[in-house]
DNA sequence: GAAAGCCTCGTATAAATATGCAGGCTTGTG
DNA sequence: CACAAGCCTGCATATTTATACGAGGCTTTC
């Protein structure tokens, strides 16, 4: 091919030892200056004398399990990986829920004109054994639970998640 | 311009309703679901009857605070996007640091080789005012401070990060 | 010391994502 | 009613990111 520049492992002394000087810098970087592509870390490497591509730095990105959000890069950890991960009736709830009542084995929820449909479909992907079915109009959400006790543990869930 | 078919806010009843649908919808499926890009997004949204283009996907992904990982798109709550901004020294420590030793009012930390500059940038990032400053060779760091008392300090902090 | 296996990385390009602009809708105001 | 302002969205396209492929370089094995 073309490419008849460094490659493979360089003038390294140690193996991969480049790869994770570099990598020691993205980290840096990115959680210092507010860099908005890859390809504007690309430069802000080559000040460092860090000569790769946009390529080698899309690489670098997925194994240092860093993604790109509304304020720059991020790291993602482990512990904020399973966070991230949680939220999904939570944030339903906080989102659209505005009243939560109880009625014998059932459990009628209200939310804003059309936020039945999304809400209950949050409830369902939980798949909380307890529930037997839901049923959602427009603004009001009927959760149907076998009886009154099933019916008051659900709610208790339901009112932990809004914190 | 082109574009005549539906647009606005189309046949819905309230403001704004078809998009929070959408959006609890779109929670729901890169929740449960394996989705991998936006249009796949936006075909699976075609099955329950929101027609949508991928450009407004992006939009609602901006506004939900949703990120690409490797494993698939995760909701960024406020809780975890602080979590993944802290990573920075503590996430260098454990990945470079082998030993570290005291010495007055100096520390010397030990790294793999190569792991000195990029261990020494995190160090210096956090702007620690006990520290004076530091010096990065290879595959050691020499990180002064002004007295035994601060650089027990440190040692304490730096300790806590690696858990 | 040649062959095989592995890394890391550049090139070229495909794939995915973001965005400038314009249009339709709704609401508010004179 | 006419008009202005604001929101939501499609279209077209620019920008950004991911990847298939191949090139060395290194290490290990016989």
């Amino acid at each position: 091919m073309r490419g008849d520049i460094v490659a493979g492992n360089g003038t390294d002394p140690e193996l991969g030892t480049r790869k994770r000087f570099r990598q020691g810098q993205i980290l840096k970087l990115i959680s210092s200056e507010n860099i908005s592509s890859q390809d504007e870390l690309r430069r802000r490497l080559a000040h460092v004398k860090l000569q790769v591509t946009q390529a080698t730095l899309s690489r670098d990105f997925h194994e240092l399990k860093v993604v790109k959000t509304a304020a720059g890069y991020k790291p993602l950890t482990a512990v904020s990986e399973e966070a991230a991960a949680l939220p999904p009736l939570g944030r339903a709830l906080r989102e659209y829920l505005l009243d939560l009542r109880p009625a014998a084995n059932l459990l009628v929820l209200k939310t804003p004109p059309g936020g039945a449909q999304p809400l209950a479909a949050a409830v369902d992907a939980e798949r909380m054994k307890e529930i037997a079915g839901t049923i959602a109009g427009d603004d009001t959400i009927l959760v149907i639970t076998p009886s009154p006790a099933a019916r008051a543990l659900v709610q208790k869930r339901m009112e932990e998640l809004l914190r």
